[in-house]
RNA sequence: CGGGCUGUAGCGCAGCCUGGCUAGCGCGCUACCUUGGGGUGGUAGAGGUCGUGGGUUCGAAUCCCGCCAGCCCGACCA
């Protein structure tokens, strides 16, 4: 047994902090060593901040609140990228890309929308340096006309160009994506889940019916369901946004919730029915079929970067980053071990043998990703090196290995370790890799359904979400179905708990009683903690 | 934008209160040795205008004033 009994388990039961009994009664006194500190239930802020660095996924810049995705994070995103872009393709969008920029007028025409975005908007006032005598340095010169806005999103310049392009009912739907980045000036940001440039994807669509549009705002929120369930393997709660948390402008905002292992909750992307608000603000107008002049019907919809957090606080335990295998940059890494150059030569050209079949197999839309790694350093760094960045499969070659034509394999998320025929590891591989996928589906699955629970009156509630230990609160709460009267209603004692609705269910919703007023409520929602 | 705190080597810090040898420590880095199925041990070494501008003093990282930058706690948020 390589690994010691106590690592690579996980359960929602290992989040609890120890007690000081059960501690004590530790064997040999030997505490166990985790590759990450503090652990997960020491301090979980800290712990995902310290799997980050570790992962080497991204680290801050010198400009306030915006990060530097690193090569071993930017492979992942762009792996997601690519497997929603084909989503996104199949489901008959196209991409295109408008300007970064947008003329403030432009967003001041949707009332709801301005007020949303107004107090974190980076703003472009000057277009010219001119050096500063005073200073010794550069000022602004050459002030705008009108400043222009980074956008914080794009509905509004992209909403201008639509104006310009429906003119007739033949030209609906129009369905397209843009891949790009967008700032939102926040006041406290953390890597990933919140930063003040983010990398997302926008569709923006417009349709001649409300029936179509709301149909497309559905169809995407059953495509960001499937993304992070089948790929990310975070299971989500699909659900519908209270008036006061949708997005501001929309009619209707659907969202994806997930829950992380410190039982908070976080909305891992939204889609949204933007009724005729965003036509009627910019004359999006068409002739319909009986040359009537028509508003239009859109939506949008979108991810982020912030898919990266959450895929980090699902999976990660406290020995680094733990990779779903459909969205890892490499699925393996060989690591050969040899003594001398005669058994480095046979090792490696052991190992490139391995890494060409291997890469022969087709997995998750592409070929099997191997690297090996070979640079001159101890063999337990470069174990810590791949377990810290979450590569599902560890092959380890030596000249025993070879002498039996076999391979130690070990397992990320598992940490269980076996020697495997080097035939049956190029037989079985995508086996193994959907296994681990699919053990880390079920046991994030299971986190969830251990920590949801239904409540029906205040003080449940209030107990639910009441920390023990107030000075350093344990991780505590989950996520509470609740049916509810008013969102104005539990407002209060939501500001008061830190608790927040995130959405209402699409399934298995119906009416019931509100669980703090006892007046009948039309549905229940989802209420946790969140990012 | 309110309240608190910090700027000393790439990173993390000590020294400051009570001014005085050549400004230290840990990690990391470089070289060599050692080790080799697990994050080894050793030796040597490189690296600092002590955030910045002024003042007090024989003498300032240390005391005083200004400025700049960053962090934390609130309100806001994918």
């Amino acid at each position: 047994m390589i690994f010691p009994p106590w690592k690579g388990y996980f359960s929602a039961v290992q989040l609890e902090q120890p007690s000081p009994s059960q501690a004590s009664v530790t064997p040999m006194n030997k505490a166990p060593q985790t590759a990450i500190t503090p652990t997960r239930s020491q301090d979980y802020p800290e712990w995902y901040q310290q799997v980050i660095k570790h992962a080497d996924l991204a680290e801050n810049s010198p400009v306030r609140g915006c990060m530097v995705i690193k090569p071993w994070g930017y492979a992942l995103w762009e792996n997601m990228q690519r497997a929603l872009d084909k989503m996104f393709k199949d489901t008959g969008h196209q991409n295109a890309y408008f300007p970064l920029f947008i003329p403030m007028s432009f967003l001041e025409k949707e009332a709801q929308h301005v007020e949303g975005f107004a107090k974190e908007c980076a703003v472009v006032t000057h277009h010219r340096l001119e050096p500063d005598p005073e200073t010794g340095g550069l000022r602004p010169a050459g002030p705008l006309e009108e400043p222009l806005i980074v956008r914080p999103t794009s509905e509004t310049i992209i909403g201008a160009m639509y104006a310009k392009w429906v003119q007739s009912y033949r030209d609906l739907p129009i369905l397209i994506n843009q891949w790009a980045n967008v700032v939102r000036w926040e006041m406290r940001t953390r890597l990933f889940l919140r930063t003040a440039e983010f990398l997302w994807q926008e569709g923006h669509t417009v349709h001649a019916t409300s029936e179509e549009a709301i149909e497309e705002t559905n169809k995407m929120l059953k495509v960001y369901a499937d993304f992070a369930e089948n790929w990310m393997a975070v299971p989500v709660i699909q659900g519908e946004k209270t008036p006061g948390e949708r997005f501001p402008g929309a009619d209707m905002t659907l969202s994806i919730e997930a829950m992380m292992q410190d039982r908070k909750a976080l909305q891992a992307g939204t889609s949204h029915f933007l009724g005729q608000n965003f036509s009627k603000a910019q004359e999006i107008r068409f002739q319909d079929k009986d040359g009537q002049l028509a508003y239009a019907w859109t939506t949008s919809w979108g991810v982020s970067t912030r898919l990266i957090g959450a895929l980090i606080m699902t999976h990660a335990d406290d020995d680094g980053l733990v990779l779903p295998p459909r969205l890892a940059p490499a699925h393996a890494v060989i690591l050969p071990i040899y003594r001398d150059e005669e058994s480095r030569v046979q090792v490696l050209e052991y190992c490139n043998r391995l890494k060409a079949d291997l890469g022969k197999v087709a997995y998750a839309g592409r070929a099997v990703e191997v690297q090996i790694d070979d640079r001159d350093l101890r063999g337990g760094e470069k174990k810590w090196y791949h377990v810290k960045r979450g590569v599902p499969l560890r092959i380890e070659v030596g000249p025993k290995d070879i002498a039996k034509d076999a391979v130690f394999v070990a397992r990320r998320d598992t940490g269980e370790s076996t020697s495997v025929g080097r035939a049956d590891l190029v037989a079985n591989i995508t086996t193994m890799l959907d296994n681990i996928q699919n053990n880390l589906f079920e046991r994030a699955k299971k986190l969830q359904a251990d920590n949801t629970v239904t409540i029906t009156n205040e003080k449940d509630f209030r107990a639910y979400f009441t920390p023990k230990n107030a000075d350093e609160p344990e991780i505590h709460g989950g996520f509470a179905l609740c049916h509810f009267a008013s969102e104005e209603l539990v407002q209060p004692l939501l500001d008061e708990l830190k608790v927040t609705i995130r959405c209402m269910p699409l399934e298995n919703n119906g009416p019931g009683t509100c669980f703090l007023t006892g007046q009948p409520a039309e549905r229940m929602a989802v209420f946790a903690k969140a990012y």
